[in-house]
DNA sequence: CATTTTCGAGAGCACTGCTCTTGCTTTGGA
DNA sequence: TCCAAAGCAAGAGCAGTGCTCTCGAAAATG
């Protein structure tokens, strides 16, 4: 509703949005090692301890920006699939996978340190917040909607799944998408931190003298994960796949 | 040859060492970001400047210890391929890549703070110095020579390469193992961080609400990581319980 | 034995996160 | 309209950090 009530209410928001972009400034330019309060206080022309009237800490601020980076590496994978024409055979939903990857690893090539902080390792006094699971899963929802675009229409060829992973199969399947095969679920949550495996390799340095052409690998890479999964399979004498619910 | 050159050097190398131990145990206990030097000085009985006659800085410090992990890893990488049975047919080297996985996923739960040190966020203002490149390799070697043996022995099938990806599976093969066909090096230079996603995912907390049978799971996605690169597909240790290939 | 090098100790600088107290300003109820 | 309550900025201060410099003692070297 944002109502208006008063000048200072106003103000306060516009103080807190300040901090956190002055923060996110030096979060950049820097890292989140170097993110100092009372350089952030300093350049906003205000003295230290004022700051705390509007976070708590130094790691309430680094949460506020944890969850505006998941937000924001969230809102570029939306953006991705929402921008895609849409996906017209098996191979359009392999495209879209790729496309969806491609612009997961674009963001974080433009936001390195924003990326360390979600998807490196987790700072000091790590204890993730209620807050941050919501944004959290844009990414991996946006990942499912893909694969269950192409379920529905029918080009989704079924993984293998070993005997002893029925069970957490299962309980994946019910908890993240009822509507998907375990098979295809199991290998979605297994491409998903492989997906961010690459990328970070990539970031982290871990590719200097070894990949040059890293757009032509990840692309490659990231085609062999949708296959993995089962997307872009031609499905050859199999109808579309008849929904297994996954209760017993 | 380790020449006793007096007291003084031996000496040397002592308090150089147990700075490291007392150093390594606060990383350990607290991570890397708490580490201080003045803590491992005050916990070693000596002034905090009297350290710096031993590592030119807190960075410097961090460095030794970066390599000592990837040392450490690379060991723990190498033992697991000792001490495994010498493979005796295609399931068999399958089952050695994912023996191999299991090792420096343990490795990895076992030392997190070390692990995240290496394959999690770079710190403040490091470049990786060349005595890093040497003992960070080692694991890499580890998996290659697991495919090699494979490839030598005739059990590899080849994986699936796009013609726009050749020049890179060239420049590849040529520095990492020319011995082995251009698709294998591509598909395993991918394996290796989409690997690391793995560990990386479980240990940063992504995993948390999410996969809870985290042995099976991973053993799971190593052998499906073993399959991509060509390896003979089935769960390692198991009789050979018929996995169901994908059709295609 | 004399000299050079090496080392530990201490003081000190500039910085950090954070707390507490002191006043000033805005707000909302009587 | 007035006044107490709440919100806020500022400053001082505490305990900690990485790092530099100087000084005196000890060891290695000639």
């Amino acid at each position: 509703m944002t109502t208006i009530r008063g000048a200072r209410a106003r103000a306060r928001i516009e103080v807190t949005a300040a901090i956190k972009d002055e923060a996110r400034r030096q979060l950049a330019a820097e890292g989140a090692a170097k993110l100092s309060l009372r350089a952030v206080a300093r350049e906003l022309g205000m003295v230290s301890s004022a700051l705390y009237r509007y976070f708590p800490s130094r790691d309430e601020l680094l949460t506020a920006l944890i969850v505006d980076a998941y937000d924001s590496i969230g809102a570029a994978a939306e953006s991705a699939l929402a921008t895609g024409p849409t996906p017209t055979g098996p191979a359009a939903h392999a495209a879209r996978w790729v496309d969806l990857c491609r612009a997961v690893r674009a963001w974080a090539l433009a936001h390195p340190h924003e990326y360390a902080l979600i998807y490196g390792s987790p700072v000091p006094g790590y204890t993730a917040p209620r807050d941050t699971v919501v944004p959290a899963a844009r990414v991996g929802n946006a990942l499912i909607s893909v694969v269950r675009d192409a379920h529905r229409s029918g080009g989704l060829a079924l993984p293998p799944l070993g005997e002893e992973l029925r069970p957490e199969a299962h309980r994946l399947t019910a908890t993240l998408a009822p509507d998907l095969p375990p098979a295809v679920v199991v290998a979605l949550v297994a491409a998903w931190p492989q997906l961010f495996g690459l990328i970070s390799f990539e970031l982290f340095g871990q590719f200097n003298h070894v990949v040059e052409d890293r757009d032509a690998f990840f692309a490659h890479a990231a085609a062999r994960l949708a296959h993995e999964i089962g997307l872009g399979a031609h499905t050859p004498g199999s109808p579309p796949a008849p929904a297994v619910l996954p209760g017993e």
